[in-house]
DNA sequence: TGTGTGACGGGCG
DNA sequence: TCGCCCGCCACAC
């Protein structure tokens, strides 16, 4: 990707965030360890939070590994995150994404 | 400069 | 199976 990756993590992430497909969605834990550090998927919604003022940041894209919209009350509205997600065909109840699983889209596999 | 916290995740009891 | 603790890095106080 960037020659200078490295000293720009949450450019990283930013990026990875950028290239998630609409109607998919993916943890903060998959993009760490598609950075190499799985070990800091903080960092991760660390950078969402930065990645708030930015714009073709899709982070209501970006939950944990539950599915659960962990960052929903970051959106400014408490089902904003929600209402983003279902006008992409994302089934949510209870600020809980519907077969997480299969519209898991993994950096590591399919952006390989 | 040091301590604590945080949109998380994985391991252990 | 559920719950608690540690790790990891950046930023705020």
């Amino acid at each position: 990707m960037k020659t200078d990756e490295k000293k720009n993590f949450f450019e990283n992430v930013y990026e990875v965030v950028r290239l998630i497909p609409e109607g998919r969605v993916t943890s903060y834990g998959a993009i760490a360890a598609y950075l190499g550090a799985k070990r800091s998927a903080r960092m991760v919604g660390w950078a969402m939070i930065s990645s708030h003022a930015q714009h073709g940041i899709p982070a209501h894209r970006v939950i944990n590994r539950n599915g659960l919209l962990t960052g929903k009350h970051f959106f400014g509205a408490p089902d904003a995150m929600q209402k983003l997600l279902e006008a992409e065909g994302i089934v949510v109840a209870d600020d809980q994404v519907q077969d997480f699983d299969r519209l898991f889209w993994d950096p590591a596999k399919e952006l390989l």
